[in-house]
DNA sequence: CAATAGTAAATTGTCGACAATTTACTATTG
DNA sequence: CAATAGTAAATTGTCGACAATTTACTATTG
């Protein structure tokens, strides 16, 4: 599950910092990109670039007009994302329900790790770096199980979900949603775990 | 929505007709493609064709791995795709929902005609027609709507439900179902236009 | 002969150049 | 002055060339 991780391609690591910007909302729906620009900012010429906005423009971040360039996206409305929540969950849950024993120490180990990474956001208040941690930590568990070929839908419909959205409240209680799906996965207990995950997803 | 579908680009095109090749089951799973050769296939360089091996990617039809190209995806195991059902029936319930209101006088014409079509293939027993109209009907309802930014959601769902699959049994019901789908859409019934979609959808 | 190392061929990744299209700007017309 | 037509600039689309990597093949070693 990792070593593809370690050795990325330019285009992902690309994608990777776009995908920030727009979910964080660093850059405003409407606004436009230009392949020169970006191609300029990360220093490779355009035909990456255009490879980068085509994924993002099938994860839904990103429209895509022929001839004319891409934009940034909307974000869902309260109603569109009431039902993104919900196919996520279905997601999720079928997911963990299938493998829930095939999870291994070290990729508990892994999901431990971005869990220290979010107690320390959360006790930094970084908001941003918190959206992010938390697609990783469901990720690191998608990936872990996967084999059917639901990562691209999942993918998809968390990152849409997570678009210009922060959940209100004690920051903490991140932490505290997280550490709760890793303790219900190291006792492997498929009831706790789930509901787990569909306390976390809101 | 029709005047995209007019002036395609050359990309686009290329991609349904991949596309048709992978759902139907023409190219089978685990089998590689070469940039080289479908660009010689459609006459065109090898960028285009790395634009739509990376939008096939994203939609689940192929997988990639860097540096050594893309293969054919496995179809969904028959749990998995029930899963996938239930996400499908979701978003087009959700969607038809939404806007039923909203659909024009030519909006049903263009499924009358994909209906004709249908009766055509029915009547033909040409299953791989068939599969390809229902995706059609479908997403013409999808894109008289949508507003949502939840097609590509959809097509991704669809797209990975219907590869290599046809359901068994009297073709000419789906005539019969896609009929009752227009008639409850023409009435604005919204129960039973959303009867008849969950009917469709399995 | 089996296993390894080395080499050639095939394939993907990236780039810069040019063509096609869109957009922004200027000049003309009434 | 408003509307249109024409032109230049900016931007996307496509291509062929070369670099980097993987794969297939051959030769060497024990």
């Amino acid at each position: 599950m990792s070593e593809l991780l370690i050795a990325r391609t330019i285009p992902e690591q690309i994608a990777d910092r776009l995908r920030n910007d727009i979910v964080s909302g660093n850059l405003e729906a409407g606004e436009p990109l230009r392949e020169k620009d970006i191609a300029d900012r990360f220093g490779v010429s355009r035909g990456p670039i255009r490879e980068v906005f085509r994924q993002l423009t099938q994860q839904g971040l990103l429209e895509l007009e022929p001839n004319k360039g891409v934009r940034v996206a909307e974000s869902p409305s309260p109603e569109t994302r009431a039902l993104i929540v919900e196919l996520r969950r279905k997601i999720e849950v079928f997911i963990i329900s299938s493998c829930l024993d095939q999870i291994t120490e070290e990729d508990i180990q892994t999901l431990e790790d971005i869990l220290e990474e979010i107690k320390d956001a959360c006790q930094r208040g970084a908001k941003l770096a918190l959206t992010n941690l938390d697609i990783r930590f469901h990720e690191a568990i998608i990936q872990a199980c996967d084999d059917q070929g639901l990562f691209t839908i999942w993918q998809t419909v968390t990152l849409r979900m997570s678009m210009r959205y922060h959940r209100h409240g004690e920051l903490m209680e991140s932490y505290d949603e997280h550490k709760r799906i890793i303790d219900a996965i190291r006792d492997r207990d498929l009831a706790e775990t789930i509901a787990a995950i569909e306390a976390n997803l809101q």
